[in-house]
DNA sequence: TATAATCAGTTAATCGATTAACCTCCCACA
DNA sequence: TGTGGGAGGTTAATCGATTAACTGATTATA
């Protein structure tokens, strides 16, 4: 193992030398510099990451994933992961995968108080996350990714809300239902918060009976949609509050004998990749998933530099993709 | 910051002994360990892991994805990554993204040599990947997905292949073309010889022209395709190389006015998500992805533990799962 | 009874890099 | 001639945990 020592032997200099040298601090003439330099590359020397660390910063942020790892295999995570690891690698900082462990809480704490990483970003925080208040309390630098806690990134619900709803309208819909997420999630009342708020933008009723909590998974977005359709009022669109709903949906209005895309529209959230493969494909808003992990970890390497966070939260513009499964309306009779 | 002499000082024993008991070595008598792990809880002690890694190792293994981490936003390598991060989870190991430089090959060694990782896993090897070669000739502990290098996990083509060719067969068909990878990919032989294989052991002759370097895209696919249907002998079976060359193939068999599954079967190789949504669904085979992470942290931490690693390769089988884009062949009048 | 072994710890060196404090030489300027 | 100041370094303390070597007391064995 080659150490500063061996370098500073091999230049004819002290330790400290190199060090400024490395460091590029201090007032060393050149030709001294490019001597260390060249010993550095001739005996391969790269400076104990562990050594660094004892005083000062890890230069790592960590990345918390609750619900077991499996919940990176959905694709919409990993954009966000691959935007952090982006933004983390410019900025010369590593991410870390956080250990899961029984008490995920007591793990991103202990990860952050051991020095191991500088900050931790919340990859899938809920409503009361023991995670959040634990790193609230260890006064542990954190960024969330969806709207909780003191500090978040997450995609524009809002303003996508409002984007499907005129996008339906201008199709000629009226009678537009909502399937929303689980209502455990985080963000779902801001989902259906949103919806009631564009209907209203443009002059819509709500349908009675119109707006479902679906849940997570495609059944449930099956289980919905089959209660919306066999509502008294002809409900002629659908919003699902994510893709998955959307797929279920799908499923249920063809079973139901009808045509997506004609006798009833049908839109998601997020834009997952089979989206574009569905049969027809699935109009849908885009999810900024990628700028979303790049701004995290801003806002992270902002807390975590600064002790003030000039910013403390980000909200991202989803982009709507239009495809076949929302179409003019058509009347029936009924 | 809580250090071991704030402990040591509270439980009124020295540093040493406490660094005894919470590594579990030494004679500490019942009563002294009491006192010292209440110190640790009540002080909220956690060890500092840069002082820790400056002897010893660092429990931490890198991973590097060189072509840019928006690889990570393929869903297939999300699940190798899942993983992982559970195997390393469970072996209290920590996962590091490894920063993306530059110079890949120098990123991994620098990272390894600073002593941050104590190994690396390469994601994404190819024919002569200068990380390879770096992180071997500065002997340091890797594996690769994929088969190159001297130790590595990947899925086992071969038996793919033969599953392929024997489900094709027992629907009928007997002119059965291959769209194989980019040449350029480590596995792309592996790919075309395994098909030969298994032609043979069916007693089948490979179609004139019947074999076509693909690419990596969709479009790749839909080339691929074209070109397949436009030849003189009829074929009537396509085992694309990857579940996105089937996406385009099965564009390219539509646009010829022909049905997949009834008029061309088509199979794909991965099981992405969209397979099952495609119409008509993609008959593929799975990848064990979310094995080969696991597999993979076992082989790595077998070399950074004992220097001789017990076995330097694992080849996973995959899984046939049949859908509707193949089917019984029909006589057609050519 | 003398010696050995065990128990229950402690002391202090060590890991490798950083950095505050200090030192020496040389030059400029009053 | 003395003094201030900068250039070009060096010395040594420091970060926090680990661990080999040691100590003093007690118990077991010959």
């Amino acid at each position: 193992m080659v150490t500063i020592k061996d370098v500073a032997a091999h230049a004819g200099v002290s330790t400290a030398t190199v060090s400024y040298v490395l460091n590029g601090q201090g007032s060393i003439p050149a030709e001294t510099q490019r001597r260390v330099w060249e010993s550095v590359t001739t005996l391969q020397y790269h400076p104990r990451h562990a050594a660094r660390a004892m005083r000062g910063r890890s230069h790592t942020l960590g990345v918390s994933i609750a619900r077991g790892y499996d919940r990176l295999a959905d694709p919409a995570a990993a954009e966000v992961l691959a935007g952090m690891a982006d933004a983390a690698s410019q900025r010369g900082l590593s991410l870390l995968l956080i250990p899961r462990t029984d008490d995920p809480a007591a793990g991103c704490v202990q990860v952050a108080r051991s020095g191991q990483v500088d900050g931790v970003v919340l990859f899938d925080p809920e409503h009361g996350d023991a995670r959040l208040d634990a790193l609230a309390a260890a006064g542990i630098a954190h960024v969330c990714i969806g709207q909780v806690g003191a500090v978040w990134v997450t995609h524009d619900v809002a303003l996508g809300m409002t984007q499907a709803v005129q996008h339906l309208v201008h199709l000629g819909h009226r009678a537009i239902g909502l399937i929303a997420p689980d209502p455990e999630l985080v963000s779902s009342d801001w989902y259906v918060e949103s919806y009631m708020a564009a209907m209203e933008a443009q002059g819509l009723m709500v349908p009675e009976g119109g707006v479902l909590a679906g849940g997570r998974r495609e059944a449930d977005g099956e289980a919905a949609m089959a209660e919306l359709l066999a509502l008294d009022e002809r409900i002629t669109a659908v919003i699902a509050a994510s893709d998955e709903l959307a797929y279920g949906a799908m499923r249920a209005i063809r079973d139901a004998g009808l045509v997506v895309g004609r006798d009833v529209s049908l839109m998601g959230f997020d834009d997952l990749p089979p989206a574009a493969y569905l049969q027809p494909p699935l109009t849908t808003l885009r999810q900024p998933r990628y700028d979303m992990g790049v701004a995290a970890i801003g806002l992270l390497e902002a807390q975590v530099t600064n002790a003030t966070p000039a910013q403390t939260h980000l909200v991202l513009a989803p982009k709507l993709i239009i495809r076949a499964s929302t179409g003019q309306m058509v009347m029936h009779d009924s």
